[in-house]
DNA sequence: TTCAGGATTGCATGCGCATGCAAAAGTCGC
DNA sequence: GCGACTTTTGCATGCGCATGCAATCCTGAA
């Protein structure tokens, strides 16, 4: 029933269309020497027999398999799910294919994602996950550039796309204020994310300057049940914090669902909590989330042109972007006298 | 910098250990024939070099990439990042890989998903997704099993897994009218959807069967705006139903936000929500959506499961699996006197 | 010690395509 | 109509690995 007789090649082609494999073989590779009339004969035979290139093959002679590796760690966040779809929508769109490997939450991206590599991939992309130091060396000696997605490392060679946290932290931090809070928590993710400390610090250095402070912190460790904790054991204490910045979106809706359900606490009334992506989610009526944005779509432009920058010279260094972002406001935190401007249909606060 | 100098191959790897390339070959497969001195050896130099097997050109050999092409539509939609995730933990298990397309919402499954067939994929898997028919063909000449996920299609040659459509149209009437409620309605996906017409054709049934209806139908598309507009039409109308059955909790959200936003109506009161698949935001308080479930691990597990079957057989056929759902009371439909029971947790609805 | 039989090993070749090189064909100017 | 080029074509080879086959080695029994 499933034959599985093998597929035609160029071979085949070519002795339909009474020619050579190489003419065949150039009729299919963008600019190669071939009179239009033998391409056409050429063409005409490959549909007849129902030839596609075998791209493994290809692969294996240009040394190039335009395959991007992408390890992804937190799918179930909104904010990675829609990552992951911009830099799959662009990459297609320049006839690259995406191996992809979905981490399990705690995994880090070890072995399974070297296996990438024996795929002579042209790139590595990682979101939310750190390469191990043997990965990214592998990665140098064999010429593959390494991007992250909204984390940082020590490690040299590696390119890093953010948003902006410390403005993030700061912009949040003198919104809050300008709102008239006074009791200031913070939900980070785990210990070893730099972009979550960043964040805080950044949080915790502006409100010092105005004179706020201190801030009760929280590890939510980026997973929803984790926030949840954390906002449970905020909330819980005496002079419960009235403002919560939290490290992701994702977070934040964990913490006005706890917020909510368990304190039956309105959110820009008794509570203001803030987050920072602007995932589609948070415009939603039920989270109605004020939060500092990070454009996904910005996020996969950054990737794609480091990976260009790669392609066209052979040694281009690793880079380090950062991502423009914009506080929006919506209702899930108590909003200013002034300040909010709306463009574009979005409510922005620029002091 | 980036030196790119070609990784060591077999052959480095054979000049090292003293041995021929063929044996270094027979060294990495399992159950190669070599002497375990010899293997020894052999691994010894190859950690030495940092040799790792290049598996294009493995594939080019054995015919078999060990890679699995997944054409994902509605990543935004958690119910499908989720059945991503899900497979991609179960392949990469296996020592699998995805080839994955996201394709942006109106794309189907075109030219970009054949091309996947060149990269000798053993297996195709859509989501949300109808291949063409020139696409099946492909699959089956090249012994390529389609597996459609969630969706139907009237293709011979091509598995499906999908959740109890009628079940769900059935027992969602019935807990609906079991509620008390009067004026029904369905939210559903585009008009081709199989899957979407399954339902509501079991729902009008079952409430047909119990002497209800006329159920008022929109179309949302499975898109949230769609649904938001469905929703707005139902619920501006004069006589407005007070039971929504959406086709996809993705819908059921965008149902819920326009009641309270714009209808200022409280759910599980004057107006009830109904969804399909039970993705973890039903479960957040935000939502506190009753839904009919729809696991996502069942699924990816039946996806496994014809894969294997497929490459044990040479020509085991297409399967049809449908995996087992329960309606889960939450909060936003009224919930009924009776028949409700709590099951690991879960709060079912078993009449 | 000798020999059969099994375990290892190496050799040679092929997977499908790309590409340098040289031969063949076509183009142009005079 | 001829030489100097420019295109177009085919030939041969290689990419890195797997594998059938034959050669070699080793084991134990006679």
């Amino acid at each position: 029933m499933t034959a599985r007789n093998p597929p035609p090649t160029e071979a085949d082609v070519a002795e339909l269309a009474g020619v050579s494999q190489s003419a065949v073989s150039r009729a299919f590779t963008p600019g190669g020497s071939v009179a239009a009339e033998t391409r056409r004969k050429i063409l005409g035979a490959a549909r007849r027999l129902g030839y596609h290139p075998n791209l493994i093959a290809r692969s294996l002679s240009t040394k190039r398999s335009n395959i991007v590796g992408l390890a992804a760690r937190n799918l179930e966040n909104p904010f990675y799910a829609q990552v992951v779809k911009e830099l799959s929508e662009r990459l297609s769109a320049s006839g690259r294919h995406i191996l992809l490997f979905a981490a399990s939450s705690d995994e880090s991206a070890g072995p399974a994602v070297e296996t990438f590599l024996s795929y002579q991939i042209d790139a590595l992309i990682l979101t939310a996950t750190s390469p191990s130091k043997a990965l990214v060396q592998h990665c140098r000696k064999a010429g593959v550039p390494v991007i992250l997605i909204n984390r940082d490392t020590a490690l040299a060679g590696v390119s890093t796309i953010r948003g902006e946290n410390r403005r993030a932290g700061e912009v949040v931090a003198a919104y809050l204020v300008a709102g008239g809070h006074e009791r200031f928590a913070f939900i980070g993710g785990p210990e070893v994310s730099t972009v979550s400390r960043e964040r805080q610090a950044a949080f915790e250095a502006e409100l010092a300057r105005q004179g706020k402070g201190p801030v009760a912190t929280r590890l939510g460790n980026y997973t929803f049940e984790g926030a949840a904790a954390a906002t449970r054991a905020l909330l819980g204490q005496a002079n419960r914090p009235d403002a919560i910045f939290c490290a992701s979106d994702y977070m934040a809706f964990a913490a006005l669902d706890v917020a909510r359900r368990e304190f039956g606490l309105k959110l820009g009334a008794g509570l203001s909590v803030v987050g920072v992506d602007d995932v589609a989610e948070a415009g939603h009526a039920a989270y109605d989330l004020t939060t500092f944005s990070q454009p996904p779509g910005a996020l996969a432009d950054a990737a794609i042109e480091i990976i260009d920058a790669h392609m066209a010279g052979a040694g281009a260094p690793a880079q380090r972007r950062e991502v423009h972002g914009e506080l929006i406001v919506r209702g899930s935190a108590r909003v200013p006298a002034q300040g909010v401007v709306t463009i574009g249909g979005r409510r922005i606060w620029a002091p």
